[in-house]
DNA sequence: CGATTATCCTGTGCGC
DNA sequence: TGCGCACAGGATAATC
């Protein structure tokens, strides 16, 4: 989605906001967010975790969340018909729309300054952590790696879907600790926390059947073809039924026989 | 510090 | 077909 951005919106000038959600826009009365973005050229497109975060030419910078349902869709220049839960438009001089559109509107959107005071206490990015950075950080914790893995504080940017591709693809079991991990399990965990997510990314990202997260042209990805356990009913490698686990009160799917 | 629970919402898919 | 229920990519506050 940053790169989506990036390469549509990089240099666009903010001609008008309109937010009719008010819980998309709830850290800030609407009226202010709309201000800050108003006469706006987007200069610089960033991500910690999954956050996006959007530089504005006045200095300030434009953070945005999707969580669980949200959609950021880009709508040619007279294309005025709304999509069902649309919360927020941000109007270009070009005429093109960017949408937020959130059934469940559990994702949001402020502007703030630089220094993000609101993302205190989020974690480094999972993708960039090296090695030793990563070793350091388990080795300091006693939870429980997916419940570790889900935590934004510890690192950021690893959800429900992933945790679980990891966690398979570094054969460790959801409940090894982390500051018990062999050396061997630690390179093995960092490595597959790298390897995932990059190939993640590369597909695209993970489109669900209801079609939730779609590109900002509205198209799904295509990383959930390759999902090795989350939402499968056997292990690829050994043809076992996978575990449901309900961990951290999320789905868990995992194989007892090839994670250890 | 770590775990567990409830909460914020709407949509979908299932069993009956 | 219609109803009630379980569940869904996330984060956070409260409690133990």
């Amino acid at each position: 989605m940053r790169r989506d951005l990036a390469s549509a919106l990089r240099g666009a000038r903010v001609t008008r906001v309109v937010v009719t959600g008010a819980r998309t826009v709830r850290r800030q009365h609407p009226d202010a967010f709309a201000h800050a973005l108003t006469g706006a050229r987007l200069g610089t497109f960033g991500r910690w975790g999954k956050y996006l975060l959007v530089g504005l030419d006045s200095g300030q910078v434009l953070v945005a969340h999707l969580r669980m349902s949200g959609q950021f869709l880009l709508a040619p220049s007279g294309d005025e018909a709304l999509p069902a839960h649309t919360h927020a438009r941000v109007r270009f001089s070009d005429g093109r729309e960017l949408r937020f559109v959130d059934p469940r509107t559990f994702g949001e959107l402020f502007v703030t300054s630089p220094e993000l005071p609101e993302l205190a206490g989020l974690g480094p990015d999972a993708l960039g952590l090296d090695l030793g950075t990563f070793a350091k950080l388990l080795a300091t914790r006693r939870a429980r790696l997916k419940p570790l893995l889900l935590d934004q504080r510890v690192v950021a940017g690893i959800g429900n879907i992933y945790s679980d591709e990891i966690l398979w693809a570094a054969r460790l079991r959801w409940y090894r600790q982390a500051d018990r991990l062999r050396p061997v399990e630690v390179r093995r965990l960092h490595a597959a926390m790298t390897a995932v997510l990059d190939d993640a990314i590369s597909h695209r990202g993970s489109s669900l059947g209801d079609g939730q997260y779609v590109d900002l042209s509205g198209r799904p990805g295509s990383y959930q073809a390759l999902h090795k356990v989350y939402g499968q009913a056997e292990c690829p490698q050994c043809a076992r039924p996978l575990e449901r686990t309900v961990v951290a009160q999320r789905s868990h799917f995992w194989c007892r026989a090839c994670q250890r």
